[in-house]
DNA sequence: TTATTAAGTTAGAATTAATCAAAATTAATA
DNA sequence: TATTAATTTTGATTAATTCTAACTTAATAA
C-alpha cells in the first residue's frame, strides 16, 4: 500500500479502498463495479474520484486499462504481460497466460513506436454455453 | 454491392452509401465518421440507420467491429484475419499483417469456446511522434 | 503541534456514444 | 399496382465518461 506513496501520490482513504479492492482481483472490473464495491465501505466516494484514481494509476503503470469490452473500460491490477478472453454474451473477462511471439515484421511497422501489445480472444464462457 | 442481397437484406440507398464508403476503406472509421461521410450525399440519413446497418453487417460477417479504441467502436470492412495497431495519441488505427500463432494452450482454455482472436498493438504513430 | 497549501475529493452538470420506441416510408413480391 | 414486412427516421433515453468549481485534507515545514 506504501506503493502509492512511492508513486508520488497522496495516500487517501479513497485510494486505499480502491487499491484494496483491486489487489489480487482477477475479475477485470469496470469503473462502476469498483465504485459500487468501494462505496459500501466509503459511501461518499464519487465516480470522479474512481475515474481520477484509475487514470492516475494507469499513468503510473500501477494498473492496466483494458479495451476488450466494447461497452466499458475494464481495469486489471495485474500489470505482468498476459492476455485475455471475453465472453461475448455475459462479458466476463478471463486471463490467458501464454507466451505468444508478437514481434512485428519489419515491413509492417509503419513507423509506429510500439508501447504495448496484447491478444484478445472473444468467445463463449462455459456458463453461458450451458444456457444455450 | 449485390452482396447485400445475398445476405438476405433489402438493398436501400442508405446501405449502398454505407457500403460504398466502407469498401476498401482502410481507416477503421467510427460510426460518427461513417455517418458524416454518408450524410454528405444522403443528408437525411440518421445515426440509428448507421448503427442498425453496422450491427446487421457485423452479424452477417460483412464487417468487423473493432474494440481497440477505448472511446468508440471502429469498423473494418476487411474481414480477412489481420491485426491492428492504434496510436494512443491521435487514435489512428493501422492494419498489421502478420501471421501470429495464437493457439491457446490446453491448460488455459477454461472451457471457453473461442470465436475470434486478434492482436492489438498500442503505440505512437510517426506523425504524432514528430510533434513531440 | 499547528498553519499552509498543493493535491485530492465531491456533487452535479455536461458531453458523448450508443440504444430504443414508435410512426412513417419503401423495396421486394405477387 | 397493391401489399407488407423490412427499413428508416426522429427524437427521446440510457450509459459511460469527463468536466467544473467549490470544498476538504494529507503532507510538510515552521
Amino acid at each position: 500500500m506504501q506503493r502509492i506513496r512511492n508513486m508520488g501520490l497522496r495516500l487517501t482513504p479513497q485510494r486505499i479502498a480502491i487499491l484494496e479492492y483491486l489487489d489480487g482481483n482477477v475479475n477485470h472490473p469496470s469503473a462502476e463495479e469498483i465504485y459500487n464495491a468501494v462505496a459500501k465501505k466509503y459511501p461518499t466516494i464519487s465516480f470522479a474520484t474512481v475515474y481520477n484514481t484509475l487514470e492516475t494509476l494507469k499513468r503510473k503503470k500501477g494498473i492496466l486499462e483494458l479495451t476488450i469490452d466494447p461497452r466499458r473500460r475494464r481495469y486489471d491490477p495485474n500489470t505482468e504481460p498476459h492476455h485475455h478472453i471475453i465472453c461475448v454474451q455475459c462479458r466476463k473477462v478471463a486471463d490467458v497466460h501464454a507466451d505468444f511471439d508478437l514481434r512485428l515484421p519489419e515491413s509492417n511497422v509503419e513507423g509506429f513506436k510500439v508501447l504495448s501489445k496484447q491478444v484478445e480472444f472473444y468467445g463463449i464462457c462455459p456458463e453461458c454455453d450451458n444456457q444455450n
